[in-house]
DNA sequence: GTCAAGTCAAGAGCAGTGCTCACAAACAGG
DNA sequence: CCTGTTTGTGAGCACTGCTCTTGACTTGAC
């Protein structure tokens, strides 16, 4: 690799960002649904098969939103998520569970497109895992860092499956090294739970129930923390 | 209402099931994104312009599927909870997660579309809610039961927050009548749990932790069930 | 400095979409 | 029977994703 890249290089670069800027404009305005090649064309004063040259398809273009939106919410979590001191884990989880939502709320169309439902049918995984895993690394982050200070108290746990014991002992393996297969399975239930509330939240689920959500949202987290083991003070 | 309809009449009731029915198996074959109101005249033999005598719009005919499926999931769920003893709470509980992850996953994409990122943008809520709630009520039964039984025993609930009680509490007054606020609160986090683990799963968000979900699926049951204080027997 | 190879934008065009509208049949109730 | 409401039709508008050819531009080796 050059660090001096060609002026062509360089156009190419600047124009790839400007159509994905505009693609993510149109989907923050009116939806995944409503983007369009043509109208990202027209905004930026080129011919609409001039797209193509850059990005091969609608759906790889969403893919790349899908990328960069989910290493912004990564980037957020972290973002806050630092600013706690790290002897405190329970108030880490807690911090990260707010910047989750946070962002959700502050990104609807992003988030649903990375945690709503699957728009062409078929996801691309391989390019999407990477970023996905950031902000699940900040979880595993915390967890291993609470075993190791010997504070986590996790709830009675019955003798994990065989199978399960294994997935979660890879997960740990890769995202919470030392921690036990135990505990990041009750953190796996967490997980889902909060983005099952964050969905149904942004969804409208909850509007005939816990509309404004916030105190729902905070007795949830601690309901978690407390199965997880995370210590009170 | 005349239970002797006209011709015309019932013609018309014919069409708009067929309709649907060609517009449900489209959106099973290949998703929502796809569904197209012209293939659907053209399956059914008629001018593409008369569907819309019947629909007023893609949107609305989409709208009438996520009716249906809301009554699909529910009737599912109603159906496999009334073959558990009634007394045996603790079973109705898993006995409803599992018929709603069954169904999910004989329903793909009739799931994603109910719970799914919402895809016109907004959602017509007055007509789906009804239909909405017919699951919920399953989970707000049990909890009435077990709670007038006196066998529910509850994790420590810390006082609810004021606002929060009093939504628990409304929706207890509609669904789970008699049952305390602070049961409720650990049924919602419960019930975002559930849907939050089933969507992970179908939506391939837990490819790289726990693929086949059986059983973390079952674990994360449990681990909800004494939320809610449901006796073990 | 020249010139072939590679890259890129443009425009026309294909096949498809949702939706509207004027019109002609078919039906319903008086 | 006949009037007024429903229903189906086909043409048409404005739009979409995507392909392909054509011509202009940039690049880097000779």
């Amino acid at each position: 690799m050059n660090a001096i890249r060609t002026a062509r290089q360089r156009a190419r670069d600047e124009l790839t960002r400007e159509i994905k800027a505009e693609a993510r404009r149109q989907v923050v305005a009116e939806g995944p649904q409503r983007l369009s090649l043509r109208s990202i064309a027209r905004e930026l004063g080129m011919a609409s098969s001039a797209i193509y040259r850059y990005f091969p398809s609608r759906d790889d273009l969403l893919t790349a939103l899908i990328i960069d939106a989910y290493d912004s919410l990564g980037a957020a979590v972290e973002h806050v998520e630092h600013h706690v001191p790290r002897e405190n884990i329970r108030a880490r989880w807690q911090a990260m569970c707010a910047g989750v939502r946070s962002w959700a709320r502050q990104h609807t169309q992003e988030y649903a497109l990375v945690y709503g439902s699957p728009v062409p049918g078929y996801r691309a995984p391989e390019e999407t895992i990477a970023p996905a895993s950031r902000v699940a690394a900040v979880l595993g982050q915390l967890l291993a860092d609470g075993w190791e200070a010997n504070v986590l108290r996790p709830v009675r746990a019955p003798s994990l499956p065989p199978g399960l014991a294994g997935q979660a002992g890879r997960v740990a393996d890769t995202i919470a090294p030392g921690v036990p297969a135990e505990v990041l399975a009750q953190a796996l239930v967490a997980w889902t739970q909060l983005f099952g509330m964050v969905s149904f939240e942004l969804f409208g689920h909850l509007v005939g129930s816990a509309d404004p959500a916030d105190e729902f949202f905070d007795h949830a987290v601690e309901c978690m923390a407390d199965l997880m083991g995370l210590p009170a003070a």
